[in-house]
DNA sequence: CCTTGACCTTCCTGCGACTGGAACCCTCAT
DNA sequence: ATGAGGGTTCCAGTCGCAGGAAGGTCAAGG
């Protein structure tokens, strides 16, 4: 298979996988031609890959995965704890955004959004936050 | 006052102030000496910005708001679509937190998490989706 | 046989919002 | 004179790719 096929078939750009070979994620075999030839355990690897980055996980974390997962004598506590400690790193994001929602939302309920320039979420943003009660 | 004295008031590190000036978002004076020698009014809009940045508006977004600010003449409106917008950004990034969230703590809790080597983390990651039921 | 168009290749740059570090200047106290 | 603790500039790196240029390859059609 060429790139192009792997592309259509995980929904991975091209792009995005000549960069997964690049730093050293996969090793795809090449034909006489230069292009890159992948068998089924590379489209396994990526499609492994794909999966955990659409879970967040950041590219180190997914190394560490996968080297994991051809380690048959791991323990699972090892990828529970990654997994644990990613799971840690979204809940604190889903914190802050939901911070920040609540304050953009209040501001936002009490903006008149029309004509005129008096804008609560401005005198926040300034400062003067004489706006929200 | 020096940057470094603006930067314990603000609580904004000098780097990211020297930044803010570099893209054009404040043009403190200078001293005799070369020092960036900031004003209130210099103070006032770095501490606008960074409540901004905390409400995660993007620095073009800061950009724009910092001009509704100074134009007397603006419609809230204006501001409030702007904010209505990012609010809509932020609410889809939680969402998309949300389902990773939900999906790999479902995965952690179904794993042991000891020193076998049987992981529905990793067996969900590898395609053998047999883990979750 | 030649061309066209769709593939593929490598390499370089840019994104956002900083951060770290090198190499150097200024100021003040000792 | 020296040392500590400011400040300055500029360059590189972060993360995970995306965009684009310049060129090689391949199958089909005229």
């Amino acid at each position: 298979m060429n790139i192009g096929d792997v592309s259509t078939r995980l929904g991975l750009p091209a792009k995005t996988i000549r960069y997964y070979e690049d730093i050293g994620l996969i090793k795809p075999l090449r034909s006489a031609n230069g292009y890159r030839s992948f068998v089924a355990a590379d489209v396994h690897r990526l499609a492994f890959l794909g999966r955990a980055r659409a879970l967040g996980f950041s590219i180190e974390d997914c190394r560490t995965l996968m080297a994991l997962y051809r380690d048959e004598s791991r323990a699972s506590a090892d990828v529970k704890d990654l997994a644990k400690e990613h799971l840690g790193k979204i809940e604190a994001k889903i914190r802050d955004l939901q911070m920040m929602h609540a304050t953009l939302s209040e501001l936002v309920e009490s903006c008149a959004g029309d004509n005129r320039p008096d804008c609560p979420i401005l005198s926040d943003l300034s400062g003067l936050s004489a706006a929200i009660g």
